[in-house]
DNA sequence: GCTGGTGATGCAATCGATTGCCGCTGGGGG
DNA sequence: CCCCCAGCGGCAATCGATTGCATCACCAGC
């Protein structure tokens, strides 16, 4: 800046103004320096600029990993999600910092807030950590939370209706006639708990009680899935549904049935939940739950940035939607009638 | 840092020597002041140290996007390679500043270096700015790009061996007893030209030129694809194989062939390009290119620091492999001897 | 008792930008 | 012709941290 300034032949505070558009300086003045800078391919300093400014234009966007798996930022909707958060975030001019942080040493997370690169966090899967993100929300950072609400929460959350979506998946495996309908996934994430609720919700309202058995506690690794599936097979255990608890997982669990045999959807209906991209170009396509990631990340930002303004916005529920493909069979109608009625239309 | 310094009854030079350690200052001060500062929850703030030092640890990872499509930040491939490379930043204590740019202003990519936020810039996804990348990097802005080589680039490139991953995917189907092969892609891209390129050389080592109309110039979208296809096939065009440049692009063709009532592979064999994670889930499982995602993210780091560092590294060529599954049919040795040997055995 | 040495700490300039306050300049009115 | 005021632009403090150099206390040795 001092260079612009000597060479436009002024001191820096005007150059100062003139970049800032101030209306204490002349427009010649203004616009010969705007050239200068252009020409010198000059841009203020952003880190100079924060730390005059006590402000910042940066956010951080947190995925916590599994130290003991090491596993890495692989499920597409995660990834997703990140997408849509980038371009939220460029939309409200602010910029996003990406980081991964070992998931027990969540309480580290606050540092990027604590140390000035951050104007506020979003924490991108709320896994068992509840208590660890209360306590950082306590000490005033601003927070929000990819996950489900759960009880005595500081913090603030966006999410999908998990409960909403997992009665949905149920419901629509029930209203098929399907009657063994195993549930896939790790109920002790918030999330996926409130999911199983729903689907005990579903059945519960037709005065139904999913046998224990159903309840295939797995994480969304492929092929404990698969063995999963598979030992729950050869011990002749009832199957005709599964709803997983992502698409991910429904898809590992069809390639698996696949492998043994059986036929989706005729023998086993499955719906997935999320509806990644690919759900769609999937053979049989998967029918599945929606989570709305462009919303998604609409709101977390939104969130964030009514915290920043010093609100108190309340958590987010986000409305899920089933998507029906082929994976859970042809639409109820049609089945009914498919005997008496030749034409197939599409739903 | 004042706080501290007046709570420990010392200056803030003190306080500043005593948290990095440095010998000048006593153990016990040491020690006491890195106490307070932990239980102030306190960090030094990185803006103001960056100013101070002229060093920075962040780098500015870039997606330009299509500014006239509005394209979100979604093949599966490059949120991989994102993540990768947030692995691979986290891993060398480099933060990553994730920027989506217009594709058509990739000048201002730049700025994320000029005004001090990067010490340096990755950018995925080369498409046609060749020259704009070349400038930036006349500029002495340090960056690396993940794309092809290509003639007179100034700019370093870190990308898959596109030319022997075209011919690795067109020899497999020619192996295969394929004659009429499509290519699906649009070679105004570098890496997808250079794909191409591989595919053109299969021919030739075998003395065949591959038809015009083969030739299938269709951006990474669905729908394109599926429309493209239909109509290929509705003219009467022969077709047996596919390579597609994408597995996005190779899952969308087989819904499209699925749809038509065409099968895969028997009547038509289809190789992808990236191995993403649901290739190997997808139905029949897809035969593709595996572009190694882990490594990719590892190059384009060193590659940064070594420009950091102020080497001048050369561009890297990652190898690709041939990743043989289910949708290009079965193993050439077994296909021949099928009918005299009924024991078939995987590869 | 005075000086030199040594280890520990303070002082103040510095990084690049912003901004309140003050001084300069020029034009119009008395 | 002089004075006053408005409009411009410069000076310098400030944000939070780092670091060369100065300073200080204390001790040993002469």
């Amino acid at each position: 800046m001092s260079d612009i300034a000597r060479l436009a032949g002024v001191s820096v505070g005007t150059v100062s103004r003139a970049l800032s558009g101030s209306p204490l300086i002349s427009v010649e003045t203004r616009d010969r320096i705007a050239e200068l800078a252009r020409s010198l391919n000059y841009t203020v300093n952003v880190g100079a600029q924060n730390l005059r400014l006590r402000q910042n234009r940066t956010v951080a966007v947190i995925v916590p990993f599994d130290a003991t798996s090491r596993e890495h930022l692989s499920d597409p909707f995660f990834l997703s999600l990140i997408g849509s958060l980038a371009d939220a975030l460029t939309e409200s001019g602010y910029d996003m910092l990406l980081s991964r942080i070992d998931a027990e040493r969540l309480d580290l997370a606050a540092q990027t807030f604590e140390n000035g690169r951050a104007a506020g966090i979003v924490l991108i899967g709320q896994w068992h950590h509840h208590d660890q993100l209360n306590e950082i929300a306590a000490r005033g950072v601003p927070l929000v939370v990819w996950g489900a609400q759960l009880p005595r929460q500081l913090y603030v959350t966006v999410g999908s209706d998990n409960v909403q979506g997992g009665q949905l998946a149920a419901e629509h495996l029930l209203d098929q006639g399907k009657q063994h309908i195993a549930f896939l996934g790790d109920p002790e994430l918030p999330e996926v708990n409130q999911r199983h609720i729903g689907y005990s919700l579903a059945h519960a309202v037709r005065g139904l009680v999913p046998a224990p058995y159903l309840m295939r506690t797995v994480p969304f690794v492929s092929d404990v899935i698969q063995r999963d599936l598979e030992s729950y097979l050869q011990q002749g255990l009832p199957l005709d549904g599964i709803f997983a608890s992502s698409d991910l997982s429904a898809m590992s669990a069809i390639g698996a049935l696949r492998r043994i045999g059986r036929r989706v959807p005729e023998d086993i209906a499955v719906v997935g939940y999320d509806d990644i991209s690919l759900a769609a170009n999937f053979h049989p396509a998967l029918t599945t739950v929606r989570q709305p990631i462009e919303a998604a990340g609409k709101a977390l930002v939104e969130a964030l940035l009514a915290q920043l303004a010093g609100e108190r916005p309340a958590s987010v529920l986000l409305p899920t939607d089933l998507i029906r493909r082929d994976s859970s069979g042809p639409p109820v109608a049609v089945a009914a009638t498919a005997g008496r009625n030749p034409k197939k239309s599409a739903p």
